[in-house]
DNA sequence: CTTGATGCAAAGGATTTGCACAAAT
DNA sequence: ATTTGTGCAAATCCTTTGCATCAAG
């Protein structure tokens, strides 16, 4: 754990509720004097220990402590106008998400491991704007 | 419409179950003298005209005929050892989605126009050889 | 010392774009 | 002729790598 990992981990403990990409943490980090392969490293680094989780949305990869995204699920919206990502976090929904899943296992006789839900559509505010 | 076109929209009708990539369409028509800007080029005008529909996989797009991915939900399953990609096109799985769209919808108070679904695991083929 | 981590710059893969040329009206 | 589409090569974006250097045991 060199200081470097520690300030990178540090950035997503203090953003518990949201998405980092590599770029986010490398502009709040580099006057810390913390190079991009840095950030890229580290975040591999724990994305193989488990520690952040990896979602893409178009070309960027954005990362989020996987203790906070604590189900085998994991949903995101993206609202088409303001760009917003947000997390979907129901517990009512994600039951019943977990339900379909295990259908889908019986149904297709396949074994899922993970599952990534994407919604694409309009945040509630800029429905109200629109 | 011109011959490059025909020729690239045909291979998709050609393989309407099949998830094309844009190398996968320009291997098979490079011999015809089919530039990559072109599929490329094509590729984007059939999905502005909706006429196909993109979805991402790691770093790479795939395309498929709209007319065939013809529900408002599309569900990918990615086996993570054969790296084969395929559909979930089950009727009763569908509409278990789209109910929880509508509950998504409002509980948020959102507007969903799109989801994409993606499954990671082990296909079928892949458990038993396993 | 020896090992591992860093920063820079250069390379990588998928996709897009600039530009001169070809096709079609 | 004028517009539109093509092919090539160069450029772009995000990410990874090579390599010399730095830090720590």
């Amino acid at each position: 754990m060199t200081s470097q990992r520690k300030e990178i981990l540090a950035e997503f403990i203090k953003n518990k509720e949201e998405h980092l990409s590599a770029e986010k943490i490398y502009n709040t980090l580099k006057c810390g004097g913390i190079g991009f392969s840095t950030v890229y490293r580290s975040i591999n680094l724990f994305v193989n220990l488990e520690i952040l989780k990896e979602f893409k949305v178009d070309d960027t990869s954005y990362y989020e402590l996987k203790m906070y995204a604590k189900k085998p699920l994991h949903i995101h919206f993206k609202c088409e106008r303001c760009k917003t990502i947000m997390d979907i976090d129901d517990k009512e929904i994600i039951l019943k998400y977990l339900k379909i899943n295990n259908l889908i296992e019986k149904n297709n006789k396949i074994q899922v491991n993970d599952v990534d839900i994407m919604f694409h559509g309009l945040c509630n505010n800029c429905i109200n704007k629109a």
